[in-house]
DNA sequence: GAACATGCTGTCAGTTATTGTCAGTAGTCA
DNA sequence: TGACTACTGACAATAACTGACAGCATGTTC
């Protein structure tokens, strides 16, 4: 096995492991010394890899994704671009933020030339209208989406009756004017849609809703007839 | 260097010749010999790279970009999928295809459960009004601002004038209902928006503009107070 | 504080991968 | 045809990687 493979390899053993390891266990599972483990650390983390290392701990890899090398043709350059230009106008504060990280990134290994491309970048995102919802709400939802919790909310439906209602937050859906969360409500059984904009008070639980996010999706996207986008 | 350093060294050589090189030149400018150099090239084609190698012609490689091993955290990933997501949904056809090629390529280069969490990411675009102007208008108007290019329009104003013009179009805005060229009019003198569904006929002309797009782009920014994206 | 677990660094010899040289085949252009 | 070029195989020289060992620093546990 190549070396770049088992680099590449490493930050996905790194990644099953949820807790600390102790290097001795991924030499072992990778089949290497520890003297070379040691090396190949030091290798992911020149190549910025997020990987803490604690002695009497073990490491850990902050999440995220180590993506080899790859091609892009223009035409998907462009596209790229252009998606993380619109997240950075339109979506929350935070996700904005981690859009021009994603361009920053990116053009901080292009060849000056071309890093001047992205900046002149011919496609761009015109102003739209403001979000009715804070960055923060947004932010606690994505959140709350990706750790499968349940979140309790005070609720007003289109007539204006109030609710307060416990939900499993499967997804959140960007419209041009409004943001929705879809999810399962545990008061009217069911799914469910819900504005933002229309969320008076968000509590996010530490409890963990009892089935898989990517399995309540699905059957979420064939009960209303979505296909996968 | 190492030998990674040097393959995507080669990319740039490459990228700088804009005719064909012959094999023997890349090998002198890297500093390898001749031999080394076929198999560094088998070796970017063996990761993606588009490399064109014809005999008694030399190497050509289509235009694109490689990048490095690079990490990416959750939050931009998820910013990257949604923006892909949109441009997917929003953008014309070819564009959407393009942004569609993303996500499939950072797919296929992860791990199972991670290409598992890209289908399902719980960020979807909602369903938006349809685009005013057919597919093929935009591609070849992206195609005209990246190669600078004359456009020949026929253009109906928001009162019902027809014009025809000569335009360099410079920019194209993504509002949510409709597109907009931005453009250096020769028949005002100045620059000009032309909505994309006024756009009554369209005709790339063969000629390039005669300013470069990136100070076009610049100067129209400071006329209208847009900042940089 | 003591015992232990772990990260981290240096050295060196053996192993593996990379490289250059040489020789040869075949396609393209004028 | 001749000049130029891509491409492949074989092999020896060279460079990089690896494992084993020794040692130190830092953190945890009792």
């Amino acid at each position: 096995m190549s070396r770049a493979q088992r680099l590449l390899d490493l930050i996905q053993v790194l990644r099953r492991h949820r807790r600390a390891v102790a290097g001795a266990v991924l030499a072992e599972e990778l089949g290497i010394s520890l003297r070379t483990l040691y090396r190949d650390i030091e290798t992911l983390k020149a190549q910025g890899a997020h990987i803490d290392g604690e002695a009497g701990i073990g490491y850990v890899l902050r999440p995220g994704f180590m993506l080899p090398p790859l091609m892009f043709s223009e035409e998907e350059i462009e596209a790229l671009v252009l998606g993380s230009r619109w997240v950075s106008d339109r979506a929350d504060g935070i996700l904005g933020k981690a859009a021009r990280n994603v361009l920053a990134k990116i053009g901080a290994v292009l060849p000056d030339d071309l890093k001047y491309g992205i900046d002149a970048s011919g496609l761009l995102i015109g102003p739209g209208e403001p979000i009715a919802v804070g960055d923060h709400e947004l932010a606690a939802i994505r959140q709350a989406i990706r750790t499968e919790r349940k979140l309790r909310i005070d609720y007003a439906d289109e007539h204006g009756n109030a609710t307060q209602r416990t939900v499993w937050p499967v997804a959140l859906a960007f419209f041009d004017r409004v943001r929705v969360i879809v999810a399962w409500c545990e008061l009217r059984d069911g799914y469910r849609h819900f504005r933002c904009d229309r969320i008076a008070a968000l509590e996010t639980s530490s409890e963990r809703y009892p089935r898989r996010r990517a399995v309540l999706l699905k059957e979420w996207r064939i009960l209303r007839g979505i296909p996968e986008q």
